[in-house]
DNA sequence: TGGAGGGGTCGGCATCGCCGACCGGTGGTC
DNA sequence: GACCACCGGTCGGCGATGCCGACCCCTCCA
């Protein structure tokens, strides 16, 4: 585990540094942000340019993303076992259910969503593969956060950021949450991160029983709750779906 | 345009390399694969695992992209204008044609899908944003070739691949195709990259007129041709989706 | 018309990363 | 069961390499 290549690592922090900002970036603004010298920032862009990783706007000279990020995104997709094994019972769950599917897994210090599935009604709907949920306040964070003790490390300490009344943002009352998520099996998370939006998630495990990603049912909760609590039946459907994919990974029947 | 940095150059080649092969490599496969040094493969993995652009199998040791990529391309989405300001035109050509639309940009040697409406209907479709089409076969393929010199040069002199007995193969038949397209402001393509599906494009112009894109219908030869050629009133609708498009990224009125 | 800031270039220096020999573990084979 | 072949991984010395900061030209603005 030593050190890391230096322009490599500079490398990875340009992107990022495009991809949090909003708009494009110039030569200068990435150079004062990460600290380098300007001649250095030029010599990583010049390359990751030429790789396809970044462009360059014509008119402007600044620079943003670049489309071989998505091709290569895509091929993460392509060879990611989890997401390969769970289409399929994610479809029939987001059928069954009536609501929207995510599934996700742990990256950093969030829930990266590898797929998605649309509720099935004909509602405008934007896809959401590829963008980051907060541990602390969804259902698939928390069932991670319950039995992914990297999770639980990555998150820190809190006070959390609310995103409502209803976010939890304190560590105390959030391991608690986490105990209980254990012992019943699976998490929900009712208008935690957003206003009139719940969800129920349940782990998902490798053949080894190590938790690999979790799946999660959301939608309204005048349609996922019923007197105050998620149904019944949708937590039995996320658990059976969570199952099967887990088992289609090789875990061990129970 | 003086030299690029040796380090970055070889990480995107082992990215791409991890991309193209379905399965895992090892640290030895990389390395023979690119003629590194075994020492040399491993410090570049070594960092970008650090940096999450790989993951390594914990059993087996071997490399696969990570799931930085997938998070990064999602934000090279976010901030594509040319996709943004297409979201909803596409949407309605997609509900007006009856069929499945593609945005797609240039990208290498190839078409690279940035936009996807499913057809809509209840059919089990899968998302093809990220993915790459040929240049010579498709619809949007050859509206790029067509207006953007920088794609027909990169497509060089053929034969290209057949992918049905439809598909056009060399270079004089192409760019004579290339010319009708520019003659009539629009290009389709009847199964010439699949048997039984046709499609349709055309021009997306920045606001200097530049090409940066198309946009297609796409669907069964049944529905989307009438007699052997496709149907002028879808025809009418790609081009009017698109000079709409072109008008919102401030291309100059006609 | 000047100046401030932009992106981009260049060459010299020392740093940084490349290389190939080496290590420990593992799975296959006879 | 002992060997061997090959795996992923480590290490240190050498030299190529990439970093830095001064410099250039252009545009925009005062």
């Amino acid at each position: 585990m030593s050190g890391a290549i230096q322009s490599l690592s500079r490398a990875a922090a340009i992107l990022r540094l495009l991809a949090g900002g909003e708009r494009r970036l110039g030569l200068s603004e990435v150079a004062t942000g990460l600290g380098l010298a300007k001649g250095t920032a030029h010599g990583i862009l010049r390359t990751l340019q030429q790789e396809g990783f970044v462009e360059q706007d014509p008119d402007s000279g600044k620079y943003q993303l670049g489309a071989e990020l998505l091709r290569l995104g895509q091929s993460y997709l392509d060879v990611h076992e989890l997401r390969a094994r769970a289409l399929v019972w994610a479809d029939d769950l987001a059928r069954a259910a009536g609501e929207t599917v995510y599934l996700g897994v742990l990256h950093q210090r969030g829930v990266l969503v590898v797929h998605h599935v649309f509720r099935p009604d004909d509602s405008r709907q934007v896809l959401e593969v590829g963008s980051m949920q907060p541990l602390h306040a969804t259902a698939l964070g928390k069932v991670l956060l319950a039995y992914d003790p990297v999770a639980r490390g990555e998150l820190g300490d809190g006070p959390w950021e609310a995103f409502t009344p209803r976010t939890v943002t304190e560590p105390a009352a959030l391991d608690a949450q986490c105990a209980l998520v254990r012992e019943r099996g699976w998490a929900d998370a009712v208008e935690e991160t957003w206003e009139g939006v719940a969800s129920v998630a349940a782990l998902i495990q490798d053949r080894r029983r190590n938790p690999v990603g979790a799946v999660c049912v959301s939608g309204p909760v005048e349609t996922v709750c019923e007197g105050g609590a998620v149904r019944p039946s949708l937590v039995a459907s996320v658990r059976t779906a969570a199952r099967a994919i887990s088992r289609d990974l090789g875990a061990h029947r129970f």
